[in-house]
DNA sequence: AACTTACTTTTGAAAGC
DNA sequence: GCTTTAAAAAGTAAGTT
Protein backbone atom coordinates (compact mmCIF):
# COMPACT_ATOMS: atom_id res chain seq x y z
CA UNK A 1 0.00 0.00 0.00
CA UNK A 2 2.31 2.09 0.98
CA UNK A 3 3.93 1.18 -2.67
CA UNK A 4 1.42 2.62 -4.56
CA UNK A 5 1.40 5.71 -2.98
CA UNK A 6 4.87 6.39 -3.50
CA UNK A 7 4.43 5.17 -7.35
CA UNK A 8 1.49 7.49 -7.48
CA UNK A 9 3.45 10.47 -6.30
CA UNK A 10 6.61 9.44 -8.64
CA UNK A 11 3.51 9.37 -11.38
CA UNK A 12 2.12 12.35 -10.37
CA UNK A 13 5.39 14.17 -10.17
CA UNK A 14 6.36 12.91 -13.60
CA UNK A 15 2.89 13.98 -15.00
CA UNK A 16 3.69 17.39 -13.20
CA UNK A 17 7.36 17.40 -14.49
CA UNK A 18 5.95 17.10 -18.38
CA UNK A 19 3.46 19.38 -18.17
CA UNK A 20 5.76 22.24 -17.05
CA UNK A 21 8.87 21.20 -19.69
CA UNK A 22 5.57 20.96 -22.36
CA UNK A 23 4.63 24.66 -20.74
CA UNK A 24 8.06 26.15 -21.04
CA UNK A 25 8.78 24.66 -24.38
CA UNK A 26 5.68 26.66 -25.79
CA UNK A 27 6.62 29.55 -23.96
CA UNK A 28 10.46 29.28 -25.34
CA UNK A 29 9.04 28.62 -28.62
CA UNK A 30 6.21 31.49 -28.81
CA UNK A 31 9.25 34.12 -27.39
CA UNK A 32 11.24 33.03 -30.11
CA UNK A 33 8.75 33.09 -32.49
CA UNK A 34 7.45 36.62 -31.30
CA UNK A 35 3.54 35.80 -30.71
CA UNK A 36 1.76 37.84 -28.04
CA UNK A 37 0.65 36.33 -24.87
CA UNK A 38 -2.51 35.33 -25.66
CA UNK A 39 -1.35 32.90 -28.34
CA UNK A 40 0.72 31.44 -25.56
CA UNK A 41 -2.73 30.80 -23.56
CA UNK A 42 -4.57 29.34 -26.00
CA UNK A 43 -1.49 26.65 -26.78
CA UNK A 44 -1.78 25.96 -23.44
CA UNK A 45 -4.94 24.91 -23.09
CA UNK A 46 -4.47 23.05 -26.82
CA UNK A 47 -2.41 21.45 -24.47
CA UNK A 48 -4.09 20.33 -21.52
CA UNK A 49 -7.06 19.54 -23.28
CA UNK A 50 -4.75 17.19 -25.25
CA UNK A 51 -2.99 15.59 -22.01
CA UNK A 52 -6.73 15.14 -20.88
CA UNK A 53 -7.95 12.99 -23.87
CA UNK A 54 -4.99 11.06 -23.59
CA UNK A 55 -3.38 12.34 -27.04
CA UNK A 56 0.05 12.40 -26.13
CA UNK A 57 0.02 8.58 -26.10
CA UNK A 58 2.69 7.36 -28.67
CA UNK A 59 3.53 10.62 -29.79
CA UNK A 60 6.47 13.31 -28.39
CA UNK A 61 5.44 16.17 -25.53
CA UNK A 62 7.52 18.49 -27.70
CA UNK A 63 5.76 17.41 -31.07
CA UNK A 64 2.10 18.28 -29.09
CA UNK A 65 3.68 21.23 -27.51
CA UNK A 66 4.85 22.73 -31.20
CA UNK A 67 1.65 21.51 -32.72
CA UNK A 68 -0.58 22.91 -30.25
CA UNK A 69 1.67 26.50 -30.67
CA UNK A 70 0.86 26.10 -34.49
CA UNK A 71 -2.96 25.86 -33.97
CA UNK A 72 -3.36 28.59 -31.41
CA UNK A 73 -1.38 31.11 -33.97
CA UNK A 74 -4.04 30.01 -36.74
CA UNK A 75 -6.65 30.10 -33.80
CA UNK A 76 -5.47 33.96 -33.24
CA UNK A 77 -5.20 35.08 -36.58
CA UNK A 78 -1.10 35.46 -36.44
CA UNK A 79 -0.50 32.17 -38.50
CA UNK A 80 3.45 31.29 -38.60
CA UNK A 81 4.12 28.50 -41.34
CA UNK A 82 5.24 25.11 -40.59
CA UNK A 83 8.44 26.18 -41.87
CA UNK A 84 8.60 28.84 -39.10
CA UNK A 85 7.22 26.76 -36.36
CA UNK A 86 9.88 23.94 -37.37
CA UNK A 87 12.85 26.53 -37.41
CA UNK A 88 12.00 26.94 -33.03
CA UNK A 89 11.49 23.69 -32.82
CA UNK A 90 12.90 19.79 -32.29
CA UNK A 91 10.48 18.26 -34.23
CA UNK A 92 10.73 18.08 -38.22
CA UNK A 93 8.13 19.97 -39.99
CA UNK A 94 6.51 16.88 -41.01
CA UNK A 95 5.80 15.39 -37.60
CA UNK A 96 4.36 18.92 -36.71
CA UNK A 97 2.63 18.33 -39.55
CA UNK A 98 0.48 15.35 -38.79
CA UNK A 99 0.45 15.90 -35.46
CA UNK A 100 -1.25 19.20 -35.93
CA UNK A 101 -3.79 17.16 -37.78
CA UNK A 102 -4.30 14.74 -35.34
CA UNK A 103 -4.98 16.94 -32.45
CA UNK A 104 -7.00 19.21 -34.47
CA UNK A 105 -9.07 16.30 -35.89
CA UNK A 106 -9.56 14.42 -32.29
CA UNK A 107 -10.32 17.68 -30.30
CA UNK A 108 -12.67 18.96 -32.96
CA UNK A 109 -10.57 22.23 -33.56
CA UNK A 110 -12.73 22.54 -36.32
CA UNK A 111 -9.75 24.62 -38.08
CA UNK A 112 -10.39 26.77 -40.95
CA UNK A 113 -7.61 27.22 -44.26
CA UNK A 114 -5.64 30.00 -43.41
CA UNK A 115 -6.20 32.79 -44.92
CA UNK A 116 -3.20 34.14 -46.97
CA UNK A 117 -4.52 38.03 -46.05
CA UNK A 118 -3.20 36.85 -42.72
CA UNK A 119 0.30 36.97 -43.46
CA UNK A 120 0.45 40.38 -45.80
CA UNK A 121 0.84 42.79 -42.69
CA UNK A 122 3.79 40.98 -40.90
CA UNK A 123 5.77 39.63 -44.65
CA UNK A 124 5.26 43.52 -45.77
CA UNK A 125 6.46 44.71 -42.70
CA UNK A 126 9.58 42.42 -42.75
CA UNK A 127 10.02 44.23 -46.46
CA UNK A 128 9.26 47.32 -45.36
CA UNK A 129 6.42 48.03 -47.62
CA UNK A 130 3.68 50.85 -47.10
CA UNK A 131 0.26 50.42 -46.22
CA UNK A 132 -0.27 51.22 -49.78
CA UNK A 133 0.96 47.76 -50.84
CA UNK A 134 -0.17 45.92 -47.85
CA UNK A 135 -3.87 47.27 -49.24
CA UNK A 136 -3.35 46.52 -52.81
CA UNK A 137 -1.85 42.39 -51.89
CA UNK A 138 -4.99 42.40 -49.75
CA UNK A 139 -7.47 43.52 -52.48
CA UNK A 140 -5.40 40.93 -54.93
CA UNK A 141 -5.98 37.75 -52.64
CA UNK A 142 -9.74 38.50 -52.27
CA UNK A 143 -10.49 38.70 -55.88
CA UNK A 144 -8.95 35.88 -57.13
CA UNK A 145 -9.51 33.62 -54.08
CA UNK A 146 -13.00 34.19 -55.21
CA UNK A 147 -12.55 32.97 -58.33
CA UNK A 148 -11.69 30.00 -56.44
CA UNK A 149 -7.62 30.80 -57.39
CA UNK A 150 -6.53 29.64 -53.91
CA UNK A 151 -7.88 26.33 -53.92
CA UNK A 152 -4.91 23.36 -53.45
CA UNK A 153 -2.29 26.17 -53.35
CA UNK A 154 -0.38 27.39 -50.25
CA UNK A 155 -1.26 30.17 -48.25
CA UNK A 156 2.35 31.87 -47.68
CA UNK A 157 3.07 31.57 -51.60
CA UNK A 158 -0.28 32.53 -52.55
CA UNK A 159 0.67 35.76 -49.93
CA UNK A 160 3.61 35.92 -51.32
CA UNK A 161 2.82 36.30 -54.77
CA UNK A 162 0.24 39.32 -54.60
CA UNK A 163 3.11 40.96 -51.90
CA UNK A 164 5.32 40.52 -55.06
CA UNK A 165 2.48 41.94 -57.54
CA UNK A 166 1.56 44.67 -55.20
CA UNK A 167 4.56 46.13 -55.20
CA UNK A 168 5.06 46.36 -58.76
CA UNK A 169 1.89 47.99 -59.02
CA UNK A 170 2.54 50.34 -56.28
CA UNK A 171 6.55 51.27 -57.26
CA UNK A 172 7.80 49.80 -54.79
CA UNK A 173 9.82 46.74 -56.29
CA UNK A 174 10.49 44.21 -54.55
CA UNK A 175 12.69 41.32 -56.29
CA UNK A 176 11.22 38.19 -56.15
CA UNK A 177 14.17 36.66 -54.11
CA UNK A 178 13.45 38.92 -51.37
CA UNK A 179 9.85 38.36 -51.43
CA UNK A 180 10.86 34.39 -51.12
CA UNK A 181 12.93 34.72 -49.01
CA UNK A 182 10.59 36.29 -46.21
CA UNK A 183 7.95 34.12 -47.11
CA UNK A 184 10.58 31.13 -47.29
CA UNK A 185 8.90 29.89 -50.41
CA UNK A 186 10.85 29.14 -53.54
CA UNK A 187 10.66 32.10 -56.54
CA UNK A 188 9.32 29.69 -58.89
CA UNK A 189 6.22 29.31 -56.64
CA UNK A 190 6.20 33.18 -56.42
CA UNK A 191 6.27 33.43 -60.71
CA UNK A 192 3.58 30.84 -61.00
CA UNK A 193 0.97 32.29 -58.64
CA UNK A 194 1.82 36.03 -59.66
CA UNK A 195 0.67 34.63 -63.26
CA UNK A 196 -2.05 33.38 -62.70
CA UNK A 197 -3.28 36.16 -59.70
CA UNK A 198 -2.51 39.03 -62.26
CA UNK A 199 -4.29 37.12 -64.93
CA UNK A 200 -7.34 36.86 -63.15
CA UNK A 201 -6.93 40.59 -62.06
CA UNK A 202 -6.96 41.26 -65.88
CA UNK A 203 -3.71 43.14 -65.30
CA UNK A 204 -0.97 43.49 -67.64
CA UNK A 205 1.77 41.37 -68.15
CA UNK B 1 -22.59 16.80 -69.47
CA UNK B 2 -20.24 14.22 -68.96
CA UNK B 3 -21.17 11.47 -66.21
CA UNK B 4 -18.31 11.90 -63.67
CA UNK B 5 -19.17 8.39 -63.23
CA UNK B 6 -18.11 7.69 -66.82
CA UNK B 7 -14.12 9.38 -66.14
CA UNK B 8 -13.78 6.86 -63.14
CA UNK B 9 -10.52 4.63 -64.14
CA UNK B 10 -8.92 2.22 -61.89
CA UNK B 11 -5.46 2.78 -61.08
CA UNK B 12 -4.13 0.37 -58.74
CA UNK B 13 -5.62 -2.74 -57.03
CA UNK B 14 -4.32 -4.09 -53.88
CA UNK B 15 -4.67 -7.97 -53.23
CA UNK B 16 -3.78 -10.86 -50.69
CA UNK B 17 -3.42 -14.29 -51.40
CA UNK B 18 -1.58 -17.28 -50.48
CA UNK B 19 -0.14 -20.66 -51.78
CA UNK B 20 -0.74 -22.54 -48.65
CA UNK B 21 2.76 -23.79 -48.24
CA UNK B 22 5.49 -22.12 -46.20
CA UNK B 23 8.75 -20.95 -48.14
CA UNK B 24 12.26 -20.73 -47.69
CA UNK B 25 12.63 -17.10 -49.02
CA UNK B 26 16.21 -17.20 -49.50
CA UNK B 27 16.16 -19.66 -51.56
CA UNK B 28 13.25 -18.44 -53.92
CA UNK B 29 15.40 -15.52 -53.84
CA UNK B 30 18.32 -17.01 -55.40
CA UNK B 31 16.25 -19.28 -58.58
CA UNK B 32 14.22 -16.74 -59.39
CA UNK B 33 15.02 -14.02 -61.45
CA UNK B 34 14.61 -10.44 -60.54
CA UNK B 35 13.55 -10.81 -57.09
CA UNK B 36 14.23 -8.64 -54.60
CA UNK B 37 14.89 -9.93 -51.23
CA UNK B 38 16.45 -7.87 -48.53
CA UNK B 39 15.22 -9.35 -44.59
CA UNK B 40 16.92 -6.50 -42.66
CA UNK B 41 14.74 -3.95 -44.60
CA UNK B 42 11.77 -5.46 -44.94
CA UNK B 43 10.69 -9.35 -44.28
CA UNK B 44 8.81 -9.80 -47.63
CA UNK B 45 10.41 -10.79 -51.03
CA UNK B 46 9.51 -8.53 -53.95
CA UNK B 47 8.80 -9.87 -57.46
CA UNK B 48 7.78 -7.32 -60.14
CA UNK B 49 5.64 -8.94 -63.01
CA UNK B 50 5.67 -6.98 -66.47
CA UNK B 51 2.38 -8.24 -68.17
CA UNK B 52 0.26 -6.95 -66.47
CA UNK B 53 2.79 -4.67 -64.48
CA UNK B 54 2.36 -5.44 -61.09
CA UNK B 55 4.91 -6.16 -58.06
CA UNK B 56 4.38 -9.00 -55.72
CA UNK B 57 5.35 -9.01 -52.04
CA UNK B 58 6.04 -12.98 -50.97
CA UNK B 59 6.14 -14.31 -47.24
CA UNK B 60 7.77 -17.10 -45.62
CA UNK B 61 4.17 -18.45 -44.81
CA UNK B 62 3.39 -18.03 -48.41
CA UNK B 63 0.92 -15.63 -48.23
CA UNK B 64 1.19 -12.81 -50.91
CA UNK B 65 0.75 -9.52 -51.91
CA UNK B 66 0.04 -8.51 -55.27
CA UNK B 67 -0.37 -4.46 -56.19
CA UNK B 68 0.11 -1.75 -59.21
CA UNK B 69 -2.46 -3.61 -61.41
CA UNK B 70 -4.81 -1.57 -63.07
CA UNK B 71 -8.09 -4.32 -62.76
CA UNK B 72 -9.12 -7.44 -61.11
CA UNK B 73 -8.76 -8.91 -64.11
CA UNK B 74 -4.82 -8.01 -64.03
CA UNK B 75 -5.14 -9.16 -60.25
CA UNK B 76 -5.66 -12.51 -61.15
CA UNK B 77 -3.35 -12.44 -64.34
CA UNK B 78 -0.42 -11.26 -62.54
CA UNK B 79 -1.13 -13.88 -59.80
CA UNK B 80 -1.30 -16.90 -61.64
CA UNK B 81 1.93 -15.46 -63.14
CA UNK B 82 4.05 -15.48 -59.85
CA UNK B 83 1.91 -19.18 -58.82
CA UNK B 84 3.65 -21.00 -62.04
CA UNK B 85 7.21 -19.15 -61.16
CA UNK B 86 6.90 -20.54 -58.09
CA UNK B 87 5.59 -24.02 -59.59
CA UNK B 88 8.47 -24.06 -62.14
CA UNK B 89 11.04 -24.12 -58.81
CA UNK B 90 9.08 -27.08 -57.94
CA UNK B 91 7.33 -25.35 -55.15
CA UNK B 92 3.77 -26.76 -53.99
CA UNK B 93 1.18 -23.90 -54.56
CA UNK B 94 -2.62 -24.76 -54.19
CA UNK B 95 -4.84 -25.09 -57.14
CA UNK B 96 -7.29 -22.09 -57.16
CA UNK B 97 -5.96 -19.99 -54.13
CA UNK B 98 -8.67 -17.63 -53.09
CA UNK B 99 -7.64 -14.09 -54.12
CA UNK B 100 -8.78 -10.94 -51.96
CA UNK B 101 -9.07 -7.55 -53.24
CA UNK B 102 -8.23 -5.69 -50.63
CA UNK B 103 -8.44 -1.99 -51.70
CA UNK B 104 -8.82 -0.31 -55.14
CA UNK B 105 -7.60 3.33 -56.07
CA UNK B 106 -9.70 5.05 -58.10
CA UNK B 107 -9.41 8.45 -60.41
CA UNK B 108 -12.61 10.84 -61.47
CA UNK B 109 -12.66 14.16 -63.13
CA UNK B 110 -16.20 16.30 -61.86
CA UNK B 111 -15.43 18.43 -64.57
CA UNK B 112 -15.84 21.86 -63.27
CA UNK B 113 -13.28 23.86 -61.28
CA UNK B 114 -13.81 23.28 -57.51
CA UNK B 115 -13.47 26.14 -54.73
CA UNK B 116 -12.09 24.21 -51.84
CA UNK B 117 -12.32 26.52 -49.31
CA UNK B 118 -15.98 26.96 -49.78
CA UNK B 119 -16.30 22.79 -50.39
CA UNK B 120 -14.79 22.84 -46.74
CA UNK B 121 -17.47 24.88 -44.66
CA UNK B 122 -20.11 23.46 -46.94
CA UNK B 123 -19.41 19.65 -46.17
CA UNK B 124 -18.41 21.34 -42.77
CA UNK B 125 -14.97 21.38 -40.95
CA UNK B 126 -15.65 18.35 -38.59
CA UNK B 127 -15.71 16.07 -41.93
CA UNK B 128 -13.31 17.21 -43.86
CA UNK B 129 -9.46 17.73 -43.73
CA UNK B 130 -7.93 20.75 -45.76
CA UNK B 131 -4.28 21.13 -44.90
CA UNK B 132 -2.84 23.44 -48.51
CA UNK B 133 -0.27 24.12 -46.69
CA UNK B 134 0.51 20.01 -46.36
CA UNK B 135 -1.41 18.71 -49.40
CA UNK B 136 -3.34 20.63 -52.24
CA UNK B 137 -6.30 18.11 -51.59
CA UNK B 138 -9.16 18.20 -49.48
CA UNK B 139 -9.85 14.72 -47.78
CA UNK B 140 -12.91 13.80 -47.74
CA UNK B 141 -13.77 10.77 -45.87
CA UNK B 142 -17.34 8.78 -46.29
CA UNK B 143 -19.30 6.08 -44.30
CA UNK B 144 -21.25 4.13 -47.13
CA UNK B 145 -19.28 3.08 -49.25
CA UNK B 146 -16.69 3.27 -46.82
CA UNK B 147 -13.69 5.12 -48.79
CA UNK B 148 -11.57 8.17 -48.65
CA UNK B 149 -12.25 10.80 -51.30
CA UNK B 150 -9.25 13.16 -51.90
CA UNK B 151 -10.75 16.17 -53.92
CA UNK B 152 -8.41 19.08 -55.82
CA UNK B 153 -8.96 22.52 -57.53
CA UNK B 154 -9.25 21.11 -60.94
CA UNK B 155 -12.24 19.02 -59.93
CA UNK B 156 -10.28 15.60 -60.15
CA UNK B 157 -10.53 13.75 -57.44
CA UNK B 158 -9.16 10.21 -56.50
CA UNK B 159 -11.13 7.35 -54.38
CA UNK B 160 -9.11 4.77 -52.48
CA UNK B 161 -10.14 2.27 -50.05
CA UNK B 162 -13.20 0.87 -51.40
CA UNK B 163 -13.20 -3.05 -52.13
CA UNK B 164 -15.39 -2.94 -55.47
CA UNK B 165 -15.43 -1.25 -58.64
CA UNK B 166 -18.84 -0.16 -57.33
CA UNK B 167 -17.63 1.49 -54.51
CA UNK B 168 -16.30 4.30 -56.58
CA UNK B 169 -19.13 4.98 -58.81
CA UNK B 170 -20.94 4.76 -55.49
CA UNK B 171 -18.76 7.61 -53.92
CA UNK B 172 -18.57 9.78 -57.43
CA UNK B 173 -22.61 9.66 -57.03
CA UNK B 174 -22.69 10.17 -53.53
CA UNK B 175 -19.92 13.81 -53.88
CA UNK B 176 -21.46 14.94 -56.71
CA UNK B 177 -25.20 15.03 -55.17
CA UNK B 178 -23.72 16.69 -52.12
CA UNK B 179 -22.03 19.37 -53.76
CA UNK B 180 -24.51 20.44 -55.59
CA UNK B 181 -27.14 20.19 -52.81
CA UNK B 182 -24.47 22.75 -51.40
CA UNK B 183 -24.54 24.58 -54.82
CA UNK B 184 -20.84 24.17 -54.91
CA UNK B 185 -20.75 22.10 -58.01
CA UNK B 186 -20.92 24.67 -61.48
C1' DA C 1 13.35 29.40 -67.71
C1' DA C 2 12.60 24.50 -68.80
C1' DC C 3 13.17 19.58 -67.37
C1' DT C 4 13.65 15.94 -64.40
C1' DT C 5 13.23 13.77 -60.07
C1' DA C 6 11.24 13.50 -55.67
C1' DC C 7 8.47 14.32 -51.78
C1' DT C 8 3.70 15.66 -49.54
C1' DT C 9 -1.72 12.86 -48.88
C1' DT C 10 -4.95 8.50 -48.85
C1' DT C 11 -5.70 3.16 -48.89
C1' DG C 12 -4.70 -2.08 -47.97
C1' DA C 13 -2.35 -6.55 -47.00
C1' DA C 14 1.81 -9.10 -45.57
C1' DA C 15 5.82 -10.34 -41.05
C1' DG C 16 8.89 -8.50 -37.89
C1' DC C 17 10.95 -5.18 -35.00
C1' DG D 1 4.49 3.06 -34.71
C1' DC D 2 8.04 1.65 -38.65
C1' DT D 3 9.76 -0.97 -42.63
C1' DT D 4 8.02 -2.26 -48.55
C1' DT D 5 4.85 -2.21 -52.91
C1' DA D 6 2.02 0.73 -56.53
C1' DA D 7 -1.02 4.28 -58.06
C1' DA D 8 -3.57 8.80 -58.95
C1' DA D 9 -4.38 13.72 -57.85
C1' DA D 10 -1.59 18.89 -57.68
C1' DG D 11 1.59 21.76 -55.19
C1' DT D 12 6.18 22.63 -53.86
C1' DA D 13 11.16 22.02 -53.96
C1' DA D 14 15.77 21.01 -55.60
C1' DG D 15 19.16 19.92 -58.98
C1' DT D 16 20.63 20.15 -64.19
C1' DT D 17 21.01 21.90 -68.34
Amino acid sequence: RLRKWQERIRTKDAGERNLQFALSEIDRMASALGVPRSVREVASVIYRRALKEDLIRGRSIEGVATSALYAACRKEGIPRSLEEISEVSRVERKEIGRTYRYISQELGLEMRPVDPKKYVPRFCSELELSEEVQTKANEIIEKTAEEGLLSGKSPTGYAAAAIYAASLLCNEKKTQREVADVAQVTEVTIRNRYQEQIEAMGIHG
Amino acid sequence: MTDPKDTINIENVVASTGIGQELDLQSVAMDLEGADYDPEQFPGLVYRTQNPKSAALIFRSGKIVCTGAKSTDDVHESLRIVFDKLRELQIQVNEDPEIVVQNIVTSADLGRNLNLNAIAIGLGLENIEYEPEQFPGLVYRLDEPEVVALLFGSGKLVITGGKKPKDAEHAVDKIVSRLEDLGLLE
